[in-house]
DNA sequence: GTCGCTCCATACGCTTAAGTATGGATAAGC
DNA sequence: GCTTATCCATACTTAAGCGTATGGAGCGAC
């Protein structure tokens, strides 16, 4: 694991930041409720008298590691989208990327499944609503207008959380491949407005 | 409270079916890790002595909530939609059961959050296909082709698990009324597929 | 009326985890 | 080579919660 490593590596002492790096991947496998300061530390190797070096308490670990989170979680979804200039295939871009990176938002999704923690709560209201604004944006640019681009956002990102939980948590028996491929493009025609060009657009 | 209520019924004691209504509630409040012996004895004025008595454990009482609810989830949401004869009137008086009724699907929302959860999963998985097939029918019953059916079946339930996720927990600043009704005519609009009348579809 | 069944209280042991207190180890600085 | 700051181990205490053991209260059967 990245932790062991960077213990191993330097010295065999921990960082703060090491620590929440680990909480993080904890999140990502077991959720936030598994985030426990010994089953941390047995899991760096250590025992707690090192965490409570580093940090007052539980809370402490939980806040910095999703503040940690929230800072590189732009560039992790929406940064590699930057490039491409047509709305609608940067849309188009955005929804491949999150049909096929799945495992990437598993934090995301284990952070949206703890949003009663009070630490968690405003993270995820943050980074929804960048998102929706940022897909709102995106909708209008295809030519829809400001309230249907909204509704549409909202749509769609209801649909990207609804996703996140039915393909990450239930396991059931996985889309063969090639049906899944066709979801996906099914989800773009759906979600994603032809182009108003002079032809009609089809059905 | 139904179970307090049942209890001072009659006679002061309990019953199994009581424990296990009283699990439901407590799902619905404070989701599956809430579902403790103690608190929730004390919560229902008795201690565990009670508990122990119908239930050999913990595990115990949560499979007979989740099988309690299973049976009666069903006609719960579609059950009142039996009557509606036209697929696409049936689809939208689903949407706007959904839309409308969120908070008696605080308990599906809380057992999505527990997926991890061995018996969970199962119960999730079951009630998640049945609702899947009847979307898939609806959607085949308004001219959709059988795959896109289930496609379109797929992506309309993805956006019912997110809705409920984002507007159940995170509650930011709720949509106002007026903004909110045009949002769900916007998802319907969106997903229900128009009529195949004489002249061509719409955009 | 007492026997037996049903339901519950009380008291216990066991486990996990949060937090505290204190001392040991290691490397840097001088 | 001695000190000091940094990082960690060990040994507590406290608090929940699961599960067990056992006894007692109420009530119907007879």
């Amino acid at each position: 694991m990245t932790n062991v490593a960077a213990k191993t590596e330097r010295n065999g002492r921990l960082s703060a930041e090491d620590w929440a790096q680990a909480a993080l991947d904890l999140i990502a496998e077991q959720g936030v409720a598994a985030v426990a300061v010994e089953p941390l530390a047995r899991r760096l190797g250590v025992t707690k008298g090192s965490f409570y070096w580093h940090f007052p308490s539980r809370d402490a670990l939980l806040a910095a590691a999703l503040e940690r989170w929230e800072s590189v979680e732009q560039e992790t979804v929406f940064g590699q989208l930057e490039a491409v200039k047509d709305p609608r295939q940067r849309l188009r871009a955005l929804f491949q990327v999150v049909a096929h990176e799945v495992k990437s938002h598993k934090i995301y999704s284990e952070l949206l499944k703890a949003l009663d923690h009070p630490a968690v709560g405003p993270v995820i209201g943050r980074v929804s609503q960048r998102r929706l604004d940022y897909l709102a944006a995106s909708f209008r640019q295809t030519g829809l207008m400001r309230t249907d681009a909204q509704h549409r956002g909202r749509l769609a990102y209801a649909a990207y959380v609804g996703f996140l939980q039915l393909s990450l948590q239930l396991h059931q028996p996985r889309l063969a491949h090639d049906e899944f491929e066709a979801y996906v493009e099914h989800v773009m025609d759906t979600l994603i407005p032809a182009v108003p060009s002079v032809s009609a657009t089809r059905v």
